[in-house]
DNA sequence: AGGAGATTGTAACAATTGTTACTTTCTGTT
DNA sequence: AACAGAAAGTAACAATTGTTACAATCTCCT
């Protein structure tokens, strides 16, 4: 956990010059598991560069129903953020570490001005939009056609890969809330993959097989 | 429907100078209600500017499965096809024709040039993926918090909205299509919906009550 | 007028998901 | 060791959505 990662994962996206402004402005910030890095209605004052780690992004909506969008890791940054700056409106989003994260936070009104100035900005703020509207299809996919028991799947494999581990850490009740659902029937799902032996359970622990 | 609308929608967003060049470049096209604009896979050349109409906005996995994702007006641009245009990809979306619309269509190269060549450019693509960015939000929250019968009632609602009339000519079977599920199923819903006062039901009409 | 095809209505049943209530098992603390 | 609280198992039932099959009605075409 150090700022020095900065440079291992943005060298070779970012212009030179760029990469110094970035370092002389930039603020540094890290994050333990389970922190909340930004919360619903939070006002956005800065841009958010992954350097370590991996950041669960939640939906809630008015009434407080919460679901998962995506995993953001190092090298991304987060374009509901980017998204937000533009409307000068509060967060609809929750972002919580996944594990242990370090961060660049970056004055969002640099974002308009180096659109112009850096082509290698440019490039990437674009490429930041392809990528969420990226997320943006799968997640919908995944709500549109697949069942609870497909999307629990692709819940744990994607966050398997996104922590470089097969044995996650959590529990029923965690997972029913970031899928909307209820612990009892992710508790019956469960059973149901172990069985087709695409996990296996164990208290507070689920080794995902079938990668 | 003429290009003259262009700048009747146009004017107050660009500056002058680009209205002009985007006058002696675009591509002025017409297309009558239910025409597919775009198919799934099709390869985006160019970016459609609405100038007259609404096009529905359909989102198709790779097992065929589609879904409405919103709708586009005149003042709009297509955020997932620049998003396309980005990623040098086939499009994920077929948009098609709710209404008689009318468009321009620019060569996708001119997207980055004038990103730091006008800076109206360069506010309207954030706007455009802002704004879609809600509307992704806003079709996802439908998709994962709201029962067969209010995504019914939002998907009448927001037609009724973008053909500016409260009387929709449409079938059970083709909302059936837009929403993913079975004919059956929606003229029950329908049922329930004219019970409750929300709509009333004619043959080939829907006249939405409640907007 | 008659018939083909599209549209809508209806019923019965299956599958999936949600809800409630209660039990059992595990873990950490005193 | 005893206890409290969290985690997970289980069963019974309700609500929602999906499926199949068939009937009734409307529209257009010749």
């Amino acid at each position: 956990m150090s700022k020095e990662s900065f440079r291992k994962n943005y060298s070779y996206i970012f212009e030179e010059e760029l990469l110094q402004e970035i370092e002389s402005l930039a603020v540094y910030k890290e994050f333990k598991e389970n922190d909340i890095i930004i919360d619903i209605d939070n006002y956005i004052v800065s841009i958010p560069l992954v350097l370590e780690g991996a950041i669960k992004i939640l939906r809630q909506d008015n009434q407080g129903n919460e679901i998962i969008l995506y995993f953001i890791e190092r090298g991304d940054t987060c374009a509901m953020t980017l998204s937000c700056c533009m409307g000068q409106t509060k967060s609809k989003i929750r972002a919580v570490a996944e594990t242990d994260t370090s961060l660049f936070m970056i004055p969002k009104q640099k974002m308009k001005e180096w659109l112009t100035k850096y082509n290698t900005w440019q490039e990437f703020i674009l490429q930041s939009y392809h990528g969420r509207m990226q997320e943006f299809l799968e997640a919908l996919d995944t709500l549109a056609f697949l069942n609870m028991d497909m999307r629990l799947l692709k819940y744990l494999r994607d966050k398997a890969m996104v922590i470089g581990n097969d044995e996650l850490t959590t529990t029923h009740k965690e997972i029913a809330e970031d899928l909307h659902t209820s612990r009892v029937v992710i508790s019956r799902l469960l059973k149901g993959l172990e069985k087709d032996n695409k996990i296996s359970l164990n208290r507070n622990q689920i080794k995902v097989i079938d990668l």
